[in-house]
DNA sequence: TTTTAGTACTATGCGAAACAAAGTACCAAG
DNA sequence: CTTGGTACTTTGTTTCGCATAGTACTAAAA
């Protein structure tokens, strides 16, 4: 029920602040969105190569570096379309409720 | 961004009384819903498949027969799940904006 | 009567997305 | 120097939306 809008998720995230990987994770964990690594990764992936997001490598003290993940200008106007196509797409399929 | 989402909106229309492809593809093009018959025709027959639906055979005077679809009592429990599930993935999803 | 147009359903194949699973690599503690 | 935890990568599978082409039935035009 969640393809393609997970997209949304990832860039609202992101929109609060830079974060890697499982700072996501635990966001979209808190939110009631589960989403495992073999997707999440794939999908940072993804929307960097579409020029959404851009990274910095950051040394951690417990592990290897991390992708500190923000939103590029382009991520940040597609934020903004998104949320409109969004809240759309919420009234469009309400609609369908009764009636 | 409406995947998985289409399986609830069929569901919905068919809520509301049996139809056949083409009325259900005008109700969903009412909510601003653009399915094609590519889509439509192999989702009902998934959902056939899997005891959610079933038709019957109804002459037309216009063409070929027509498959009216109705909801099973399968379906009907479904629906209201999805209802649910719906709702609860909106409020997740909402829950990221802002903070 | 044969052809054409419109409607309804079927069949095949593609590409993208979510996911599972296994693997690589880095670090710190025992 | 092995073990465990963390972070990212790679590969393959399944599902879903969609495009495309095809079959079949009816009615109206040529």
């Amino acid at each position: 029920m969640r393809k393609g809008v997970l997209e949304l998720c990832v860039l609202r995230v992101l929109g609060r602040g830079e974060a890697y990987a499982s700072d996501i994770s635990e966001s979209l964990k808190q939110a009631d969105l589960l989403v495992v690594e073999g997707t999440l990764y794939p999908l940072l992936t993804r929307m960097k190569n579409a020029g959404w997001l851009e990274y910095r490598w950051e040394e951690s003290k417990s592990g290897p570096p991390r992708k500190y993940y923000q939103l590029t200008e382009t991520g940040r106007i597609l934020l903004e379309a998104l949320n409109s196509e969004w809240t759309a797409f919420i009234d469009a399929v309400n609609s369908l409720k009764n009636s």
